[in-house]
DNA sequence: AGTAATAGACAACTTAGTTGTCCACCCCGA
DNA sequence: TCGGGGTGGACAACTAAGTTGTCTATTACT
């Protein structure tokens, strides 16, 4: 029975990282080696409406130096793909590639995959009840994603 | 209501930071400036018994250089004192010095002030059971923190 | 039209780690 | 008892993933 405050942190720290350390063994596993987590939530970005490498870096959280740095490297995977943007000829349009595309839908299926394994270790009801007080706590845009120095972290 | 496999990752990291991330302002407002995480557990390592920077470097699941490191920056605040190891003529003994201690407290405090708010949130039975299957979850040793370079960010 | 803001490239720097190499010292076994 | 393998630690070079800072080209405001 943990009752401290830094016990609690550790265990949800825990548990992200068990989720994001098993779906990055299976997303290799599956043949899309060297895939973080931060070009997951990159790519997830951009088929959501991200256009432009400035834009990306808003919605990350990061510079869009840094922004930059994370589409080369995604470009260069084949997960996205650059092109002039029509109506703004400073811009290069961002665009998910289908080989992106199948990264994202692995990956999503590995992460439910884990959370249909944890709603068996502890049933479905006392996941819902997790998942809605977590969300009462955290608000509701739990999407904060200026963390990837750590996202971006190999896996030990 | 969340459904899917990476909301409820993305909910877990929103916690651990949410938590983390007023714990280290409020660390702040306390006069202790640039305080991280990764110094907090780094401490709690050496009063736990990891009496020289090799043994510092297994606990924290980093190299014994990269445990210097950390070492040289505790030491340089006077968190930490080194003196020779009269056992081992190769080591030198760390401690925790009262000042470090004064941050351990303090660091508890903090995270115990933050949960009881939690509590108020969403209930002390919620509270509970939240605990409780997410340590079923994660395992009996949720203390895993190979995860230092996230740790020490700054916050934004 | 003129000025401010924005997209993006390039370069240098920062942080927090990593290898790699070396030496001094401990320990254990022939 | 000595001799070799393992360990603690220092120093140096490298790496990853970001950051500032500066520059140009282009767009948007008024």
């Amino acid at each position: 029975m943990t009752r401290s405050g830094p016990d609690l942190a550790l265990l949800l720290l825990g548990g992200f990282r068990s989720l994001v350390d098993q779906a990055v063994v299976e997303l290799e596993a599956r043949g899309f080696a060297d895939v973080r987590p931060v070009h997951d939530f990159a790519m997830r970005a951009i088929a959501a409406g991200a256009g432009n490498t400035s834009e990306l870096g808003r919605r990350l959280a990061v510079t869009k130096q840094g922004a930059a740095k994370i589409v080369a490297v995604l470009e260069e995977r084949g997960y996205v793909a650059r092109e002039a943007d029509p109506e703004d000829a400073r811009a290069k349009r961002l665009l998910v590639t289908p080989l992106g595309f199948e990264v994202l839908g692995q990956g999503e299926e590995i992460f439910d995959g884990l959370r249909r394994q944890w709603e068996q270790q502890i049933g479905r009801d006392q996941l819902d009840a997790l998942e809605q007080n977590l969300h009462v706590l955290v608000g509701d845009s739990p999407i904060r994603l200026d963390t990837p120095g750590w996202l971006a972290r190999e896996v030990g």
